[in-house]
DNA sequence: AGACATTGATTTAATGTTAAACGATTTAAT
DNA sequence: ATTAAATCGTTTAACATTAAATCAATGTCT
């Protein structure tokens, strides 16, 4: 079947690595976003609702890097979360071509609820490894990630 | 800021592990789909193409498992693809609910065209670790997909 | 100052994605 | 055998996602 694709065994290794990487994100994503539908969020959402909880209001700018998508696809996210009331768009007085994005106390109280639920939810998926393990794991993906930006 | 969130060490090592596998997974994922964008295949196209080239024809079923998406999902891949004439879809003629799915020429030649350069861009982000580490990656996350779905 | 380039955000078109409802088909149960 | 349950695929609605084009604002260069 596969006779035209020659492939060394350093190359096949990297590939199925790849794979596995897929398929785990894929899984632990989906076992994630099941809760999260209860309260009516997506993982962006929810991605966008832990950055401003974390680090204060930031930039759109700022907030596609931290979470890894696109300009427009923030604009999108962003949208829906102001139709929920869960954050505000404010524009930068300094340099208008920025729109601080911020936390409402809405948002604020809808993430303190969430989030318990998703800690427990991750501990749930990482049961699988023992502490040591995820330790390594962190590191390799750590790496793998900042080299892959 | 955090006050509320009261956390535990272990707690918050899954928790940070976990980002890490989204933000990898994302970057990779990013990596390589811009090379598809060549050839005018997305990730999952790719995918179903790959596992018809390497399983040989399936159902849609099968290949939703294959891939981690829903059913839903899977019609509209397929439907793209048939209309690229990538694939074929054949009516199960012993229990018609199946339809399966297969490669044409076309999507064949074009698998063998763009996975040489999959290959070569799975190489290139996992530059960064070595082989060892590759391994050990591997199994990690083998072990944490496996428990996750 | 004026022309040009850069940057952040938005819009648009195409595809992906899920959940849920539905239709067709097959299987199981009484 | 007829009814009920289960299964596969499709459809729909809502949101996500990217790339590319566009707009507005800022920075740069002469």
């Amino acid at each position: 079947m596969a006779s035209t694709m020659e492939m060394s065994k350093t190359q096949l290794l990297k590939l199925k690595a790849y794979v596995k990487l897929m398929r785990a994100a894929n899984a632990v994503t989906r076992r994630l976003h099941q809760y999260l539908v209860d309260y009516g969020l997506t993982i962006s959402q929810f991605g966008i609702l832990e950055a401003l909880y974390n680090l204060g209001p930031m930039h759109q700018k700022a907030l596609g890097q931290k979470i890894l998508k696109t300009g427009g696809n923030i604009t999108l996210v962003i949208d829906n979360l102001v139709k929920r009331d869960l954050v505000t768009r404010t524009q930068d007085v300094k340099d208008r071509r920025y729109t601080k994005v911020r936390l409402t106390s809405g948002g604020r109280e809808l993430f303190e609820e969430v989030f318990p639920i998703h800690v427990a939810r991750a501990e749930e998926v990482f049961a699988a490894l023992t502490l040591e393990e995820i330790e390594t794991l962190g590191n390799l993906l750590k790496t793998l990630g900042t080299a892959a930006v």
